[in-house]
DNA sequence: CGGTTATTCGAACGAACGTTCGTATCGTCT
DNA sequence: AGACGATACGAACGTTCGTTCGAATAACCG
């Protein structure tokens, strides 16, 4: 009955589905897609049932065949946006052993799933304390692993150019992340320039960044 | 009768009142505090009147007294917060000529006022979108004021250098403010390095990145 | 075909929401 | 003292919310 009893499946992987026709899961994603729309328009919690319903062509009854509740619909669309995200990611870093290429790498990666996804990534920037209990943990463990695979690469960069000295690491992954996950409010694919282009000129400028060493020159805490 | 007749006055001189007691102006402050602290804890749309008038000590029909509405509200809150961003910013860089030391300033003034209201700060971080109309468009003004001042900054520290060849500056500035405005959702005051320190850090990255060139390798759109 | 399961939906439920209304209290001025 | 505006609050309004229920329809299998 309940989406809970069945086998999970991770990722969408049915082009073929426009309109709400075909099997329960290209009806499943078919509905996400447009839940994943709704929300990131108007936010998690003005995104009504209601209007999820509208958007995808069910009725508001029908919604609760798929999701036993709003907020395990919010954490599907999470959920599949992060294992997605993380799946692309590990795929396109296969064979690529040179840390600063590795980080090239990820923020191409980063920025070409946000132009293809980006209703599901400004869920997943924006709506991240939306969900509560075991399904905010597993979201945020997932996020976690995101990070701390990118925190491995920049400490892989900093040691091999041992130039490390007073740059505190965590604020140089948070620095990144914030300049990537940020891209949402203002980046359009359709009008500014390509996606590459701002991926390797990210890349080129947090790279060239991590060149000098902080010269402190502050109190302490 | 409502605020509307009343003369604006943008940023609150009252530091002395914990409670609910004192001026009008002091109980309007002291509400508007307990609302931004509300509204970062809970969101916009979570934070209910109700919560509010339970955060301020004041009856819910009370708040209807200070604001003809819930959006009012948000909107004091963001004018307040931007026009004393501002104002700050101003300020500190009265005096300072040369262009990186201009964004180094900048960066620690956003950084220590965030340090001080870090409620006020998440909620102008967050919650962009959630006013609509004119007050939209007049906290969107004032946004666009502070980015104007950075771009131009920015600006100056390129063309100093002469070294801006392939650089998108917008894609820079929006770098820039990606790293200041995701700063809400992992530093912690408190526990980590001192404010001063990371501002330091972030400003030797941003400008070190400034120095190379973007080698742009990847084809058109 | 009959019977069981899966899927869908109209209608309704109780709760919570933002807002309003009438009234009571307080301070101030004549 | 009396009158009046400012301030405050309890109670209620109408609406929208997430969710549930029971009855239909579709799909599948013996």
């Amino acid at each position: 009955m309940s989406e809970t009893e069945r086998p999970f499946v991770p990722a969408p992987v049915t082009p073929p589905s426009i309109d709400g026709r075909g099997s329960y899961d290209e009806r499943l994603n078919h509905i996400l897609a447009a839940a994943t729309a709704t929300i990131a328009r108007l936010g998690y919690e003005k995104a009504s049932m209601r209007a999820v319903a509208r958007a995808s062509g069910v009725s508001l009854a029908g919604l609760y065949h798929y999701f036993d509740g709003k907020e395990r619909m919010l954490f599907l669309i999470q959920f599949r946006a992060f294992g997605s995200l993380l799946n692309n990611l590990r795929e396109k870093l296969c064979g690529v052993t040179d840390p600063e290429e590795q980080l090239r790498v990820m923020i191409r990666a980063h920025l070409a799933y946000f132009a293809a996804n980006i209703g599901a990534l400004k869920v997943c920037s924006h709506e991240l304390d939306s969900l509560t209990g075991s399904a905010y943990d597993e979201t945020h463990a997932m996020r976690h692993e995101y990070y701390e695979v990118t925190r491995k690469i920049i400490d892989r960069v900093l040691d091999a150019r041992q130039a490390g000295g007073a740059i505190d690491r965590y604020v140089t992954t948070m620095a990144l992340f914030g300049t990537l996950n940020w891209l949402y409010r203002w980046y359009e694919p359709q009008r500014g320039p390509a996606v590459s282009t701002v991926a390797n000129q990210i890349a080129d400028q947090f790279l060239h960044g991590l060149s000098g060493s902080a010269e402190t020159d502050n109190g302490s805490p």
